[in-house]
DNA sequence: GCCGCCCATCGACGCCTGTCGATACCTTTG
DNA sequence: CAAAGGTATCGACAGGCGTCGATGGGCGGC
């Protein structure tokens, strides 16, 4: 036993900005479709029309369009305008810290790469 | 322009499934408190009470302990009592995807490892 | 110029979640 | 056995979030 009074004398040195941070982009991302979405985008690496989002998810548009709008909020996606068309990608000057969580966030929705043998 | 009725003809292939599981994953770290524990617990790599985080964050005891609840809920960690004391440490037979889901969580609170060159 | 289609925004509703105070449980100490 | 301290649980409250229907804004087609 260490001490007493509710501490043991191990210091959580963790700064509280970076974590802050951090969990707003897990926020970004908590979300079966937000995690599909950036999965789908990962995975096509080119621009995705939202129509094919809209018609993929039983959801309706709008809720599809406030998803996105988290997404592009966070800094994860970018829109480009073709037309009447929307066309959505992952950002490509993500921070490396963000790459690397968007990739383990990929990695998660890929059909078991290693499961059985 | 692909087609018309809102299918560009590109098709979402992502299992609904393993999306939600990695959601579920998300939200379990989506707070800047669980972040900070398992950012802590990460690189404790050794058992914390709970007291030091009770006195780390300024957060009653039953937030910090329904925090906890949630990183256990979720299969991240496991407690142990010794004594009066409750410990916890991250569980070491994550799933592949899970740990690096961890890591890259655990890097984006580093004090910024490689920001200029 | 008008209409139709795609997309974004707005307002509203229900659910979930973070937080707290109060309480109960368990273990150690006297 | 009684008392004290560390944890977990319970109930309640405010705030946020996902979802929808309705509406507005832009662009293309007729």
């Amino acid at each position: 036993m260490r001490q007493r009074g509710g501490v043991c004398g191990i210091p959580i040195a963790i700064d509280a900005g970076l974590a802050t941070q951090t969990a707003e982009l897990l926020k970004a991302m908590a979300d079966p479709t937000r995690v599909a979405m950036v999965a789908a985008l990962a995975r096509s690496k080119a621009p995705v029309c939202i129509c094919d989002f809209t018609s993929a998810f039983s959801l309706t548009q709008p809720t599809i369009s406030h998803h996105m709008s988290k997404l592009k909020a966070a800094g994860l996606v970018e829109a480009t305008r073709r037309g009447v068309w929307t066309y959505y990608e992952l950002r490509g000057d993500l921070p490396a810290t963000v790459a690397r969580l968007v990739e383990a966030v990929v990695a998660g929705t890929l059909p078991r790469p290693s499961a059985s043998s």
